[in-house]
DNA sequence: CTGAAAGCGCTAACAT
DNA sequence: ATGTTAGCGCTTTCAG
């Protein structure tokens, strides 16, 4: 705290190094050629006067104009890829300030050939950086081995696909969730023996890979602690309302003493809507994600608990990560970003909301 | 999204209303005496080009320096106060790119008059705003009212002083806090009889406020759900650790059948050392805060649960509400800034601290 | 009350 | 390979 000195800037760094501005920015930089002995000179300096650029400076003369292309499903109001977009917008707001301008790709998640036009129009737009979440893994991997020869940095929400090269990563860690889930919803009763888990039938598409990783978990779980507790997986359809029911209703017919469900998906209400139909009690119900139904459910009671992520923040998040490094040149601090896993109980989730 | 417009420019507004940009920026920030003609013909056409400063240009270019006094208390490694240091430093890390500089005073939390001299000495700085933990009242709220006459913004963390003028308070719900601790401990058990509550003794000092208000809600829950549920309300020394093992010992002598406990302030640590201590088992512990030494105890299984927030960004994000208002003379979107309720299990705490 | 102009520290194009 | 310089958009004197 000794270091009262008015900030060094590039001309202090210049004028000790004995070269001129532009060289100091050009070794900052390594932008063009620079000669060993001036560079490790400026290097020097740089590190021994402690310079730092000043980012406002640095934005605020910046010529060049950015592109980021988001890569992500269509929504409804309310559903779980709405808060990604709440993350991309703020970020796209801020963006406006230091010349990037973002645009979305939206996919029909349940459309593989959907998916692929998004990702042949992103490449085709020739963006400085994407944003994407990769739901179909292989389709996706061809799109970013394409960025990697391009040099176009690309950010991975929610989902991950492994052995790519990407600049980062930002979701939740789903095999944890998965064993976190377990652990909420029967930990301390090894005496329960079955469990209902319903999850979202994508059809066609290659199964769900964040909710596999889930289930993974879970079955870890109940490996180690619940050896004896029986599984039982079902299929909701993502639009039908009354299959659902007539799906609830009959499994819960066939299964009268399953106490305990969950869903790995964000879609616990559709679950605790049948409940409120059918005026269902006494079972406890676990689900994911923070859309205001579930939420709503959880307020009720009828959800017991939730396990959440600021998914919006995420998205913020994975943003910003792609902004400063086309900007700032800055890379993420890490490359994998695991968001932390928020427990909610109706007493806590009024809470959960109010920062930012 | 139809507008691709190059972001209007403070040059722009000034040739649309036909005056200067030296009485753009005059009315934008209404500094000095402006004709109201001249006033209201600039300020419309600055929302019909829809102008927005641009925040990396007015950082740059301002002169004045900023100086922001913390006022805290001083800390071992490890405890609560240094995770609040860590959010300070961060802010004052970014803060020198905007010429503001941070001094902070520390104060012994156990001594009212440390607190005074605290205070007494931050206002003879002159500082340019404050940010304070006004563990105790009355003073603080004699600094506070000076800072007012004074025009210093300032920022309350932790705790907050009612009927006070301020800029913004970031802390927990304190109330909320105590009734989900009841939930989290005693939830879906109406049989339990019992529980202790184990605090910090502060001596002299009038009863600590935060742990006051989670009390209350504490009880308020019991009120609810448990009405025949009793509170053993007991003290523990911040320093003597013998004496906090012979309290523990002698307590749950007379009381074996006390199995919930919890503590209200954050060295839930200082039990769940005892239990190991005795090798006591089979008593479910409660908790706040995540100090490294609570998180090992959560790990372990010794704790169930800890309530947390991220008190290191609250005191950021505090900070920043300074920051902005004196730098980009904008005020904070909300002036009590609750945090979220964090409940931690052992299977999600170690993504808990990952993301910023 | 209003205008003109000199920077803030850096970038990037242009010279040398 | 290195130096020079015109901005970026705003703030803040200093004149008038």
């Amino acid at each position: 705290m000794l270091k009262e000195k008015p900030k060094a800037t590039m001309e202090d760094v210049a004028a000790a190094a004995g070269v001129s501005i532009g060289t100091v920015d050009r070794v900052v930089h390594d932008r063009a050629e620079v000669s060993e002995k001036t560079r490790k000179k400026v290097l020097t300096v740089i590190d021994e006067i402690g310079y730092k650029p000043n980012i406002y400076a640095s934005i605020l003369s910046q010529k060049r104009q950015n592109t980021i292309i988001v890569i992500i499903p269509y929504f409804q109001k309310g559903e779980f890829w709405e808060l990604v977009q709440t993350g991309v917008d703020r970020a796209t707001e801020e963006g406006k300030g230091m010349n990037v301008m973002v645009k979305t790709f939206y996919y029909n998640q349940f459309e593989h050939a959907s998916f692929r036009a998004a990702c042949r129009n992103a490449i085709d737009a020739e963006p400085n950086g994407i944003l994407i979440a990769p739901i179909y893994q292989e389709a996706a991997r061809e799109l970013v081995d394409r960025c990697a020869t391009l040099s176009i940095p690309v950010a991975y929400i929610d989902t991950c696909i492994d052995q790519s090269e990407y600049l980062a990563y930002f979701g939740p860690p789903l095999f944890e969730s998965g064993y976190l889930a377990a652990d909420l919803l029967l930990g301390g009763n090894g005496h329960i023996r079955e469990v209902a888990c319903f999850n979202i039938d994508r059809g066609e598409v290659p199964a769900n890979n964040s909710i596999s990783l889930r289930h993974k978990g879970f079955e870890a779980y109940l490996q180690e602690h619940n050896p004896e507790c029986k599984i039982y997986d079902c299929w909701m359809s993502p639009f039908d309302f009354m299959s659902n029911i007539n799906l609830f209703d009959s499994f819960f017919e066939e299964h009268p003493a399953v106490n305990h469900i969950l869903t790995l998906s964000s879609r616990v209400h559709l679950i605790s809507d049948w409940m409120d139909i059918r005026g269902v009690s006494g079972k406890k119900l676990l689900g994911f994600d923070m859309m205001s139904r579930n939420i709503d459910a959880l307020r009720r009671g009828r959800v017991s608990t939730l396990i959440a992520n600021r998914t919006d923040l995420e998205a913020y998040r994975a943003m910003r990560a792609l902004i400063d490094f086309l900007v700032l040149r800055r890379s993420p601090a890490k490359k994998d970003n695991y968001s932390s896993l928020d427990i909610l109980s109706r007493y806590s989730v009024d809470f959960y909301l109010l920062d930012d």
